[in-house]
DNA sequence: AAAGTTTATCATATTGACATGATAAATACT
DNA sequence: AGTATTTATCATGTCAATATGATAAACTTT
């Protein structure tokens, strides 16, 4: 997978936040529900982002999450930055050297696609997203979830 | 990571069969060497080539693995196909329905670098890659692995 | 046919991502 | 102070990728 699964709980909770007014803490409970995701687990998603300073919680009555930082000055790169698992990007071996003067094979072709990949992850805000989806015309959400045709790389 | 170190291995062994003169096959103790490999994990991931279609093997003496597709028409994309996980590469988020009339917020931005990314996987043939190795002046082999940063995206 | 070599496969272990449910800690309201 | 509410954390479980070592099966040579 490209991003892992929590990743991509933390961009939905995030984009979800986002389209709330600043300044109102939302729980942990409305997020999982409008998500579809179990409360805990987004719970410990959601307190990792916290640390990294992308959301402020609060606790008890009045408690609750909110964005820290601005969407317009929040890339998807911040969001997805703490459950990015050690693996590498620039490398398609994994060959911790690559590159400068030891490239491995790979290295020329490959670069192209992770400077696409980094440029997007840099540059695509929060707020960019938020454009999107407003500039399209609301769909019924239960047709977003009908498997059809997959496509794996290769 | 963004592809698996099985598969991985699996391009690494399929470029050292390519730089290998075609018809006589290797033994996988050869390439487990030449590569830093365990024998029987690199054998089984090998064999799984075998059943695709990429490899041929043979058992016993004289046996061994080779190409069974000439490189210039072999892409990347059909050496890792067998070990690329369910997950999808079209929509960021994960959502199975993503696309056409129902995106996602992200869809249009990521469905450049989705592109980008399956471009590289079936335009990069084996051949490609060897001229790749070809064109630089050989480095001692044992410089290629010392530990220095590493970049993760975002 | 017997011996030796090499791939194929089986059984099992390890690791980290993903996930759940219970409990603790903090906050607000009365 | 006491109680209800909400996040934070702990203990634990599941699963797939990764990996190891032993054994089986197939092949060549003698």
């Amino acid at each position: 997978m490209w991003i892992g699964t929590t990743a991509q709980h933390a961009i939905r909770a995030v984009l979800f936040l986002a389209g709330k007014p600043p300044g109102v803490p939302i729980r942990v409970d409305e997020i999982a529900t409008a998500l579809d995701l179990r409360r805990n687990y987004l719970s410990k998603t959601l307190h990792r982002l916290v640390r990294t300073g992308v959301l402020r919680s609060g606790r008890g009555p009045r408690g609750g999450f909110q964005l820290a930082i601005a969407p317009a000055r929040l890339p998807l790169g911040q969001v997805i930055g703490p459950f990015q698992p050690a693996g590498e990007l620039r490398c398609l071996m994994g060959r911790s050297g690559c590159g400068g003067s030891h490239p491995c094979a790979a290295h020329s072709r490959w670069s192209n696609v992770a400077d696409a990949v980094e440029a997007f992850f840099a540059g695509t805000t929060v707020a960019s997203l938020q454009g999107e989806v407003a500039a399209r015309p609301q769909t019924a959400p239960h047709l977003d979830r009908k498997p059809q045709g997959r496509r794996k790389i290769g």
